[in-house]
DNA sequence: TGTACATCAGTGAACGCGCGTTCACTGATGTAC
DNA sequence: TGTACATCAGTGAACGCGCGTTCACTGATGTAC
């Protein structure tokens, strides 16, 4: 098989060659919507459409990589803005960290965001490969929850009760390789939040709060946090600010 | 001025004509989301695509006109579903038969419920006359908290603390042309609800849940109780049934 | 009741534009000996 | 180091299709006297 050396420059080339195109594909997102026109595209880069086959097999899947590339980001955005939160053990904190960093990428990013979570692409499939990246913003807060119940934290869901149909549902969604270690009845509040930050961002986003809020930045902060409060991760301190440090530095090492 | 006779046999035509023009668009709507073709539209009607022309000034005034009417049409069940919950105080049961007529509505007609809730189209600029219906289906909810408060029967929110910003835009809202008599603070807390309901369908409708739930029947059903919960409205039934009679038939006409 | 005229729905051709995708090709760049 | 060949990026023309909108027109239906 090939050789670990580096790769060539003729590869290295192409690999930029692509970035440059989906580039230009993610600012024509902004005038045509989901309906790309990959003539456009090539415009824009000064080609001729045909070339643009020699890096994608069809629009479709010009398409497909955008939608994961933003998946992606958005997802490391989010995990960034986990990471940043130094005291692990302020869920609420890194809850309403995640939630403003998607915010942020989706104002601005808006013709992205509507790509993967707005209403679907008429005509298109998204394929398998989607599933992976779309889940990973998802996993950011799962994970919030996770390490709440390891390490005791989290309350109030105990005596939650959930109908059948629910229970079994969520239950898959515990499994090993999505949020394990997350109870059911947990999950089912965490799914709330999750549509509820979904659902704000998407409001403002899609124009619901045009001549409705002057202030959507506060009312988002504001909702998430009392978000936060009914996922049972405690009241975050009144402003957004990177945690003030209260008594010096945290002991032990901070990682 | 024109004497005030029942409308001609030619406006009455042209009614119709106007209405099969639209449902001949709605059917389009699946096939090519948003963007619409007229002549598509024209040649399922066996029309040519100019005679158009002579019931809309253009393809964005059909688009204008679905979805005025799918705000209504959506508006009229919220609102038929709200009336028919007999004991007005019950108002848990509102809220929940509105949540399912929502839920019902966009299920029926997804390609109409994207048209009003998904994505915003590409270069279509809604006109004012959109605002009053699409404002509908809100109103529904507001009526139900309205009607909550002058009756005194809701409480939990009066010890809600509001930012000044978020506090400063909700009371705009609470003017006479909007949601009078509704309290500031508890509009916050119908606001999350409102983006939970619309949050949660969009979720499911947009493909989000694929794979995730095999009943979001049953999900939805329980996460809109636990709003209801959360707005102050009282715990319903556990079952969604139209309101079982607890002692015979309730005294005076049910019509 | 009958005639003259205005209104209006629908036609068919055209304008000027767009699109995704295929295919044979030209040159430049890399690879093997 | 030099040559022969394979790989690959990009071209340009073409196929076959779509679209929204305008415009002069034909007939049928309504209206006024």
């Amino acid at each position: 098989m090939g050789r670990m050396t580096a790769p060539s420059l003729r590869a290295r080339v192409r690999a930029e060659m692509i970035e440059e195109i989906k580039s230009a594909a993610r600012r024509h997102l902004a005038a045509d919507g989901a309906n790309l026109s990959l003539r456009a595209v090539a415009r824009e880069l000064g080609m001729v459409s045909s070339a643009l086959y020699r890096y994608f097999a069809s629009r479709d899947d010009l398409l497909t990589a955008l939608i994961i590339d933003a998946y992606n980001v958005l997802g490391e955005a989010a995990e960034r803005a986990d990471a940043t939160v130094t005291d692990r053990t302020d869920l609420a904190g890194r809850w309403l960290a995640v939630c403003h960093a998607v915010r942020g990428w989706a104002l601005a990013n808006p013709h992205e965001y509507a790509l993967i979570y707005g209403s679907p692409v008429p005509g298109y499939r998204a394929p398998q490969d989607t599933v992976g990246p779309a889940s990973r913003p998802t996993l950011v807060l799962g994970a919030i929850l996770r390490d709440g119940v390891a390490a005791g934290r989290l309350s109030g869901w105990e005596h939650d009760v959930l109908p059948r149909g629910v229970a079994a549902d969520l239950r898959r969604l515990t499994g090993p390789d999505a949020l394990p270690g997350v109870p059911v009845k947990l999950l089912a509040r965490g799914m709330a939040a999750w549509i509820q930050l979904f659902g704000t961002v998407s409001f403002e986003l899609f124009g619901r709060f045009i001549n409705v809020l002057d202030d959507p930045a506060a009312f988002f902060d504001l909702q998430m946090r009392r978000t936060a409060a009914q996922l049972g991760l405690g009241t975050p301190p009144s402003r957004r600010s990177p945690r003030p440090p209260r008594r010096g530095r945290t002991p032990g090492a901070s990682s």
